[in-house]
DNA sequence: ATGGCCTGCAACGCAGGA
């Protein structure tokens, strides 16, 4: 069975919803995770969703954050947030879709490295790291799809001198995102012999896209049995072309689940 | 030359993003 997981950080969902719903159309994905919906969940758009034929499930906040998970079929067993950390930033939603696991992140973006921002970003990291660690063993077929406000590598900015030592490719941020890959988790990017350099946001003000100076933050990361059958990964540049655009492009990889 | 943009909230400027 193929699945299409795809990933986005709309940056409000209520200025987004058009651009989701033509993006939804076309691009024609199994599984949706979005960030930074920015939405109550008294307002969220459920009916448009439900209408253009998905299943959704959402966990949401006034302002900030905000996560969603859209599939073609139910969700089951949905959890909010990280069982056990007992945070009021809404970053975190997981359900089954088709057999699979599906766990949307939206990693704290941590401001500055000496802010309280930041603190609060690696213990946060600390804390999705010891919940994966269970997730995993108890879920053979998970994926984790978000913004997790880290670039990997040097490759994964496109002025690594720059950004230096700062938020996104702090080595503790780093760190804890190869972390994550020991849980027994691969980046699809990877698992799927991406060589080239490709970006998945770019900033709004500098003409930042045009120019293609963009980090690599957004990641689809995916247990061993998924990612052997992972392809077709990219980034879905269109959207970021769109009027009114999102400032952070669609990640896609297409898995043939095993049955 | 280190800011330049966008969003939401609330109120005409700020916090936050990355």
């Amino acid at each position: 069975m193929n699945l299409r997981l795809a990933t986005w950080n709309v940056n409000s969902l209520k200025v987004r919803l058009p651009h989701l719903l033509d993006w939804l159309e076309q691009a024609e994905p199994d599984v949706v995770c979005l960030q930074e919906t920015k939405l109550d969940d008294l307002a969220f758009p459920l009916a448009d969703l439900t209408q253009a034929g998905w299943h959704v499930s959402f966990a949401g906040q006034k302002t900030y954050n905000g996560v969603a998970i859209l599939a073609r079929q139910p969700l089951e067993h949905v959890v909010r947030g990280i069982p056990g950390y007992d945070d009021v930033q809404q970053r975190v939603l997981s359900a089954t879709v088709a057999g699979v696991r599906v766990v949307c992140v939206y990693v704290p973006n941590g401001q500055s490295v000496d802010s309280d921002k930041y603190r609060y970003k690696l213990e946060w990291l600390t804390a999705l790291h010891a919940w994966l660690a269970q997730e995993v063993a108890l879920h053979p077929h998970l994926a984790v799809l978000g913004d997790y406000n880290i670039a990997p590598r040097d490759q994964d900015v496109y002025d690594p001198a720059a950004f230096g030592e700062g938020i996104l490719v702090s080595p503790a941020e780093r760190s804890a995102f190869a972390g994550l890959l020991t849980l027994g988790l691969r980046d699809s990017y990877d698992a799927t012999g991406q060589a080239d350099a490709a970006f998945t946001w770019w900033d709004y003000r500098m003409a930042s896209f045009r120019r293609n100076l963009g980090l690599r933050i957004d990641h689809i990361l995916l247990t061993r049995a998924l990612a052997d059958v992972a392809s077709a990964w990219h980034v879905d540049r269109g959207p970021r072309q769109w009027e009114r655009p999102s400032d952070h492009a669609p990640v896609v990889v297409d898995v043939d689940v095993p049955a």
